[in-house]
DNA sequence: ACCTGAACACCGTTCAAGT
DNA sequence: ACCTGAACACCGTTCAAGT
């Protein structure tokens, strides 16, 4: 079905335009030089082709923006699913996940609404973690929800890595946010965002596991410990 | 030091464009008809000036976004603090928060890197939260990372809420991801992104409660329950 | 001090014309 | 079938000229 297909005859000749060889450039082009640059006329540029050519084989924009999301989803790590315990598994796959879309950062909200049809690579993350999920012990119906959860999480930590180290400066206002002024001051310095990250993924992933637990039967033991 | 102030004789005369009045007419202009229209263009339009004025009172668009942002931040309401319990008080005001932020997406990258210094709203917020939850216990040194933690489930669930509800529909590669194409048919239906905030907002709190207990001294029940 | 109007350097996208 | 080149309808921002 793709173009090389309906070429039967003749010499190989140039390569093609095709949307697969588009996203390939498109990804070069932001791993090089970032997501600011990667516009319709860098990305024909890039290619060697007139920018309205690019419109042949992708709609819009947007399409090639999708079709990078996939790709980039391929360096999230989900190999611990399987060798690690479920919890430990999902802790992990969550750290990754962070990390690349830390370097995607435009990418957020194009993966927070794009379907995963027409993104196997997306659909592939998400069958290795509801396969670990699932042989972890967690039911079928609120396996999704738990890993929307913890993506969703994923994603605002992704976002704060962007955030200026200072950023809860309270500057001239500190007088009338005294309690939040102290607590920004007693925090400790280094890596704020990861800090922040991993108490939250500590705690989400505490909390799933109390999820469980309740949802396996009422012997379980009460996670508030009251 | 406003230009109010610095117009001392005189009849009142004509209202004058300022920060404020522009950030108004943004609001509004937002609130009427989205983000979308949020353009210098339409902003000049709504203040019956030419699109160059505004930049006499504001240098570049983003930063009537981050006022805009400020603004918006009064919508959330954290009255729950030092009515109820710290837990309870945190989870009411993260349904607010993502209410707020699911009706204002284009902000939430924004709130996410924008200082508090000149956004008094968004500091007076930070202060009712960080006063409630050292009512409830929380000690300085970990207070800030609870809040962001929390504030990046909320925001990665903001944008969450604008996805299609047939996000996780497989499509025709539903054979190869058979585990995860089993849960999202097990998922209920109805509001599945509420579902997922709920789930792990839920499981947040719970974790931040154990998180808590857990700082509170040794005495403290072990959260995982084993 | 502050506004206007023209201009600039971009965007993504469309479409008739070519081959 | 697919590419080029010109054009379109926008963007945000700058700046000389006015008052």
């Amino acid at each position: 079905m793709t173009s090389a297909q309906r070429r039967p005859r003749g010499r190989p000749s140039q390569p093609v335009l095709t949307a697969e060889r588009i996203t390939e450039a498109a990804v070069r082009l932001v791993e090089a030089r970032g997501h600011d640059a990667l516009t319709v006329a860098a990305l024909a540029r890039e290619l060697g082709v007139a920018p309205s050519a690019l419109y042949n084989h992708v709609s819009t924009k947007n399409e090639v923006l999708r079709r990078v999301q996939d790709h980039v989803n391929r360096e999230v790590d989900c190999s611990a699913f399987g060798r690690l315990p479920w919890d430990e598994a999902l802790a992990a796959w969550a750290r990754s996940y962070r990390e690349v879309y830390a370097r995607h950062v435009p990418l957020v909200p194009v993966i927070a609404v794009t379907p995963v049809r027409g993104a196997p690579h997306t659909l592939a993350m998400y069958e290795r973690v509801a396969a670990g999920l699932r042989a972890g012990g967690w039911p079928e119906h609120l396996l999704v929800d738990a890993v929307v959860a913890v993506e969703s999480f994923v994603l605002g930590s992704a976002l704060d890595t962007q955030a200026p180290p200072d950023i809860f400066e309270p500057g001239e206002h500190a007088g009338s946010a005294p309690t939040f002024a102290a607590a920004v001051r007693a925090r400790g310095g280094g890596d704020a965002a990861g800090a922040a990250f991993e108490l939250g993924l500590g705690a989400l992933v505490a909390g799933l596991r109390a999820v469980l637990a309740a949802a396996d039967g009422a012997g379980a033991p009460d996670p508030r410990g009251s």
